[in-house]
Parts: structure tokens; C-alpha cells; sequence
DNA sequence: TTATGATATTATACTAGTATTACCGTCAAG
DNA sequence: CTTGACGGTAATACTAGTATAATATCATAA
């Protein structure tokens, strides 16, 4: 530690700090030279560039991006994320940032909450940085949050709920609303009649909202009757998917299916059902969303929607880049598709 | 689209790009009026911040953060995460982005690989961004990048394992070493005498390597003989945990007890027995690492090692932040502890 | 031998916010 | 009535890399 009581000090005398001049100093040329070695090989003879490049090496001397994003466009991609780097979320940042470090762009994360003033805060932060451009991962609710993104002329990529909405940009994702619906078609069609429908927190969050209207919109396809003690909102963890079986459960003898709007809810109710000895789908159908890893090896295996959470943050991340290397007629809307995958437990 | 078709082009006649000079012009006081007004708004007089802040918020401005951290130092806390947003990392990001956000630091996420170029990549990266300091979530390996943090001068958190190793800085986490022989004994404890170990490819990865050095001191402790056939890597699934059961009982027809580097392999490994009709622990006693969320809810409830990695995350950003801001005497390794959590599966 | 072009390199100015220094007006003490 | 202090604001210069235009160098062609 005693090592580092100078750190925030002025190097002494002879240490110049490092920099473009300091090296072209050192190699004997301009600096713009050292700086087109940096950014534009290509431009400078082999020699000075291979003289240039071991000064540089030796000096252990690494170029200040926060100078170079000032005149040309900076190479980060911002990106908002909903708190809970979980459920999935997770997938999609590693997707985004797989694409970004391969394109040579880095990632600014910031982390954002479902209220208009932290939505706000968070857009101001990562405007703060002049981005190349957004990726954001939860619908924009607050007015001045928009205005700030339009006004800002930036390249967006939402991952978001893709039906009924204008994107600010171009989106990236699938129907959440169809998804749900095709589930509860899918548990119909298995002959269940009364099927439940369990969510984590809704309000805020458009992916959810839509979800649920999903789940609305195919009971009625089915005649049957939107109950509203058929739905529990739960926290997004396995002991809330047990808690929401058992509330359920307690509330309606006869339902036959629970609907979770996450597989880690799904997983938490299968567990439920194995404490209480019930079979499933004997007693009770289960379906998660996510298709998760877990999913598949689940004892009953689970039936689950699944959406390539990983593949929806490359395809945003790429088509933003995309966008940044001038490509034309990117689609709007870019709807990655999903899937019921049916297995034991429905 | 259309209407962003002028994307790269600069603003028309009239429009001044917006920036400190213009809002100064608008308000009529110097730039660095209203640079003040933004970064220390207390040396302002009341009435001239008023209409200075009026200016801004009427005019959608963001200030510049790649120009200010030129001159003062950039808030930015840069951190290097491994592949796999997984297995609890993303609970650490979470806990460092909090904290992060409620001290006014961004968070630059670089995705870096367990392979010396790749690391070499990422923290070049990210000191680019000349951050105020460094959080490392993985042990860095490359002489070349360790020379270039300790060149940088910054001040530097490492996650990771906290034994037999001087920091670059400062530490924060568990003796993996530690844990892994703690839940050994307790298996042992609980009358296992054959206990496998199966963790995720250890390769690069300190804290498994920690891990397993742990099992075997215990096992010497014990006066077990360290098999080689006991031990298996897999990937880091739920699949990969049921293929790990599969092989080791294959193996070992007399096994009793598997310890899991990972509570996502023992959650497989679980639902694994529960296919073949196995007993737990009667036929097999399962261990898990880090006490996930499932962990507790699982049927039968999981025995594991709990390691509080949101609080490893943020207790990482507050000793870097509580050093950037003049904090003296921080202990260079912070034990954050851990607990055996003795369940009904082992 | 000189004109032409291509290529390589340098000089200058620019990006935008801010530390620093200098300055002005106001008020109280001498 | 002057001096000193102080709160507030302005002017200047600085951060570090780079776009741009200007210049130098050399090879080839007329």
C-alpha cells in the first residue's frame, strides 16, 4: 500500500507522462504519426510503424479512448439493463457484449430500475459518455427519458415487446403477448381447463404486461372466463413459484395448470409439487418460460416457451453495429421468433 | 428511419451543437459558469444557477463525460467478468453496479476470457478508458497485463480466491480452499466415506483450482486416499451435473456422496436421481457451491456452501470507491466468509 | 530533365469541459 | 476614505488523440 501513496500525484521530473507526443518524442516523429499507427496502420510505412509499435510496447503504453471518442465517434455501445441481472437478462448482456468485444466496441453497462427517475438517471448517465449508440433492455416509460434518447439522433436498439408499439429505433424480440398466448392455447389443447397464471411484479414492465394480456387474450379465444384470482404476482425466485402453487392451489381445488411467467418460478413450483408428493402433470400441469437451462433436465422435464435470450442480445448489438457501419434498410422491427417446447410436465 | 437519415451529418446553420459555450451564450454568464453549475454547483450564486440549470433542462443538455474526465479524473470503475454471465457472477456485477450507481460511478463491463490474449485484450481495454480504478473478477494471469494494471498505478480490487496470494492491491472474497474443505469434512462428518468432486473445467480458473486443492486436503485430513477417478469436469450445466453423477456412480458403485462445484451441477445431478429413482442421500448424498436461490427450494432442500456474492460485489466497489475517495488504512484482503449450509440433501 | 502522381509524414487546429488564475464589485474594519 | 477580504464570475490554458490540410519524398512517365 505504501507504494501507492503517490497515486494521485504528479509523476516527478524526468517520467513525462505517456502519451502520443511522449512516444513520437521518443521514436523521433509526429505525433500524428503514433496516432495513425494506433488507429490507421495501414497509413504509415512498415518501418516507422514497426519502430513506432516497439516504443509503444515498451512503453507499456496504452491509448487514452476518452481523447480519441472526443473527435471521432467514440467506440462504446450504452446499454440500460433492468436490475436483476437475472431471469435470463443475463444471457442477452453476454450476447450483446460476445458481439461489441468482437466489433471492437466495449460496453457500458448501466444498470436501470422500472421508475421514470431512474430511467431518467440512467439515460443521462450513459448519454454522458456519447455513446455510438443504445441498446436498452426495458421499455423507456419516462417522457423526458425519450425526449433526451430522440433529441440525442443516437442509433437504438430496444429488446423489447415488438407488437403494437412504434420502436424509438428498431427493436429486437418476440411477442411476449403471442408467446403467452400460444402457451395457454398449448396447456388448452392438453385438455387442461383451468389454468393459472403467475408472474413476478408486472407493473412497469411491458414484456409482463403483454404476457399477461396473452394470457388473457387466449382464454377468451377459448371461451373460457378471465378470472382474476387465477393470477398471483410473486418475486422472481423459486420459493415465490412454490408460494404462488400453494396460494393457488388453496384458492382453487380444481385448477389443473399454472402458467409461470418465468422457469425459475416454474422450477420453485415443480419443487413445491414434489414436496407435497403431488405428480405432475398428474395433479397439476406446469409451465415455465425461458426455456432456462435447468428446463430440460428437470425431473419432470419442463414445458416451457423458449427465446433465445442469448441470440436476441447478439442480433440487437449486431444490427446497432450494423447500423454504425452504414449498412441500409435494417428492419425496424426484428422479431427473433420463439418456440413452446413441449415436454413432461404439461 | 427517414427521419434519421441525418444521423452523421452536422446540425444545420442555426443549431449550435449543444455543449457548455452554448448554454453560457444562451444564459449569458462564461462556460465556466455553467461548468460549475453542473460539477460544483455550491461555488454559484443562487440566481445564476437558477437560470443556468433553467438553460440546460430547457435545452435537453447532457454534459460531455468523455470531456470532463479528461481534465479531472473519469468516474468510471472499470471491471473485467469472466465468460458465463453465470453461476453467481452476474449476482457480484449486480452488487458492484449498485453500489457503483449510488456513488455516482458508471460501470465499464468488459467481458474477459480465462486465456492470457484475451486478458491481455480486455484489460487493455479497459484502462483505455483510464477508469478510476479497477475491479478484476478473475485472476489475472498474463504478465503483460499484470505489468500494465501495476504501471497504471490504479487503485484495484480482485474477486477471487483470498489465500496464499499477495493482491495486486487489494482483495476481497473466500478462501475457496477453505470452503471446499470445510464442506469436505462435513461430508465426512456426516459418515460419506467416498466422496467425489465434480466442478466445471478448472483450467485458468483459480477458485476451482482452490476448490479442489480443498477437497483434497481434506481428504488427507481424513486420511482418504485422493483418487483421481473421483474427480470430473464437465461444462457448466445442469446436464453437465447429471452426467457427472452418471459417470462417478458408473465408476464407483459404492460412491456416497458427490460434492458439486456449483449448485447449478447439483441441481442436475438431483433431478438425475430423481429420474432413476434414487433416494437422497439415501443412495447418494449431493453437495452444491454458493447457495443459489433454487438452492433451499430443491427437493430435497440442498446442502451447500453459502458465499454472499452480491455482497462480494459490492463490498469489492465500496473499499475501490472508499480509496478513491481519500479513504486510509483499507485491509488489502477482505474475507467476506462463508457458511456450510446444512440441508436435507447430504 | 521535368512533370505527374502516389505515398508518407508533419503542422495546425479542433473536440468539450474544467483547474487555475486573474479580476471585479461589495462590504467591513481600520 | 482607504485597505483588505471575500464571494462570484471571467479569461486562459490545459487534458490527449486525431481530422484535415499542407508539405516532403520518391518513383514513374513524358
Amino acid at each position: 500500500m505504501a507504494a501507492r501513496s503517490d497515486d494521485r500525484s504528479r509523476p516527478a521530473g524526468g517520467a513525462q507522462k505517456l502519451g502520443v507526443r511522449e512516444i513520437a518524442k521518443r521514436v523521433g516523429v509526429a505525433p500524428m504519426t503514433v496516432s495513425r499507427v494506433i488507429s490507421h496502420p495501414e497509413l504509415v510505412s512498415p518501418e516507422t510503424r514497426a519502430k513506432v509499435l516497439a516504443a509503444i510496447e515498451e512503453a507499456g503504453f496504452v491509448p487514452n479512448r476518452l481523447a480519441s471518442s472526443m473527435r471521432r465517434s467514440g467506440r462504446i455501445i450504452g446499454t440500460v439493463v433492468p436490475p436483476l441481472i437475472n431471469s435470463g437478462i443475463a444471457e442477452q448482456v453476454q450476447g450483446m457484449s460476445d458481439e461489441c468485444q468482437q466489433r471492437g466496441y466495449s460496453m457500458l453497462l448501466v444498470q436501470g430500475e422500472f421508475t421514470p427517475e431512474a430511467e431518467d438517471r440512467s439515460v443521462r448517465t450513459i448519454l454522458g459518455w456519447r455513446p455510438a449508440g443504445l441498446i436498452l433492455q426495458s421499455f423507456v416509460q419516462s417522457d423526458v427519458a425519450r425526449q433526451l434518447i430522440l433529441a440525442s439522433q443516437l442509433p437504438v436498439v430496444e429488446i423489447s415487446e415488438i407488437r403494437g408499439r412504434a420502436p424509438i429505433d428498431m427493436a429486437v424480440g418476440v411477442s411476449n403477448f403471442e408467446t403467452a398466448r400460444a402457451m395457454t392455447l398449448h396447456l388448452a389443447s392438453r385438455g387442461y381447463r383451468k389454468i393459472g397464471f403467475v408472474s413476478t411484479p408486472i407493473h412497469g414492465n411491458d414484456r409482463l404486461q403483454q404476457r399477461r394480456t396473452g394470457y388473457h387474450a387466449a382464454l377468451s379465444d377459448l371461451g373460457f372466463s378471465n378470472r382474476a384470482d387465477l393470477e398471483v404476482e410473486v418475486p422472481i425466485t423459486a420459493e415465490g413459484g412454490a408460494h404462488a402453487l400453494i396460494l393457488l392451489t388453496e384458492r382453487h381445488a380444481d385448477i389443473d395448470a399454472i402458467f409461470f411467467s418465468s422457469d425459475t418460478l416454474a422450477v420453485g413450483a415443480v419443487q413445491e409439487c414434489h414436496r407435497r408428493g403431488w405428480p405432475i402433470p398428474g395433479r397439476i400441469a406446469i409451465a415455465g418460460y425461458g426455456d432456462a437451462d435447468i428446463a430440460a433436465q428437470l425431473f419432470p422435464p419442463l414445458t416451457t416457451v423458449r427465446v433465445r435470450r442469448y441470440e436476441m442480445g447478439r442480433r440487437a448489438a449486431g444490427q446497432l453495429l450494423d447500423r454504425l457501419a452504414g449498412v441500409q434498410d435494417l428492419p425496424a422491427i426484428t422479431d427473433v421468433g420463439f418456440e413452446i417446447v413441449d415436454r413432461a410436465s404439461a
